[in-house]
DNA sequence: TACGCTATGTAGCGTCCGCTACAGAAATGA
DNA sequence: TCATTTCTGTAGCGGACGCTACATAGCGTA
């Protein structure tokens, strides 16, 4: 059980697709099965229990944020470059798989497992991308590890409040303002 | 039932205690009532359900961030006053409070009720909170206010990844990078 | 054909959950 | 004093959960 086939591959990207769209915090093995034309009873044949099911689906939508991120076109200097990471990050699946992210981040914050775990690798992935992104927008690899360290921080929390104000003309002012913050890190005028 | 008596209000301060120890993801009665010594039949009586309490615990642990914040000295500037607030925030009770408050945002990512509504109730007295500290470090409430969704965003996001390491280097710089942010967008100097 | 491995359906176990029906105790007011 | 209201314990309902025992169908291979 829970090898490495195809079959299992297929479910796990099934199920990613129905954890981004419903979260995680209550999903349970049945309503899923049921939503992506399987039975609790094969999830389970297929992944050795829960947790291994919620782990992978984790490290699912993380390869598609960070394959996301890496897919984009080279930003002209750091300031666009944080304009145009949010803009990604606020479109299309990205923005689900971040909401994600959030969720899974909460269910780790007291140390629940596997959440925790896979947290912690999926923000060092993450935030790899970000920097290689932040790199190419032309500055050196230490000032884009400081920038991305504020970035990253800003929109998770940028995340974490957009539900509840979703569409705040003070928002796009804060993604100004941050854009400045960074790129000012970035060139490390101080 | 579910009136406001001395009763409900003491089991609301001991649940609240119990709440921000251990988590409200996963949070269910039976243990709750147990640890501080009732019967989950004497909480639905003195709450109308679950998310009766869930919503009293989340307002009691609001009040107590907001008055914590409200407590603290006036700092003598807006680069201060963020350190501050920071000191404020990772220390003691605030600390755990804004775990509960990621918590309880992830849960309202989905729409979940009551936790969506109350959240965005609690972040508008936080900001208040934040602003009102930021306005008497000496600026303009506009420009305060502009401060505050950087500092508060951030903030959230380092609460969300503060536990993945807790003790790293890298975020007293990142610390010091918002301070010299949110000061420079208060300063309006741009 | 016969065997053995993979895959799948059926059915249900044991547990925890929020919540409630019911009865009695304790306090309160006439 | 007695009736009424307020509180609390016992016991359990109905349902969802993760997970598993068991039987079996399909299928490639010797």
């Amino acid at each position: 059980m829970s090898r490495t086939t195809a079959r299992r591959d297929t479910l796990a990207g099934a199920a990613t697709d129905y954890v981004l769209e419903h979260g995680l915090i209550d999903l349970s093995l049945r309503p899923l099965a049921a939503a992506i034309g399987t039975s609790d009873r094969m999830l389970l044949y297929h992944f050795a229990d829960k947790d291994d099911l919620v782990a992978t689906v984790l490290r699912t939508s993380t390869d598609r944020s960070v394959a996301e991120i890496r897919a984009l076109p080279r930003s002209p200097d750091v300031r666009t470059a944080v304009l145009d990471l949010w803009a990604a990050s606020t479109t299309g699946q990205l923005d689900r798989c971040q909401r994600l992210y959030v969720e899974a981040a909460a269910l780790g914050l007291f140390g629940r497992e596997p959440h925790a775990s896979v947290v912690r690798e999926a923000n060092v992935r993450w935030v790899e991308a970000l920097v290689d992104h932040i790199v190419d927008a032309g500055t050196s690899r230490a000032n884009a590890e400081r920038a991305v360290a504020l970035l990253d921080a800003t929109f998770m929390g940028m995340q974490l409040d957009l539900p509840l104000d979703p569409e705040d003309p003070a928002r796009s002012r804060l993604v100004e303002d941050l854009a400045d913050a960074v790129a000012s890190v970035a060139a490390d005028v101080r």
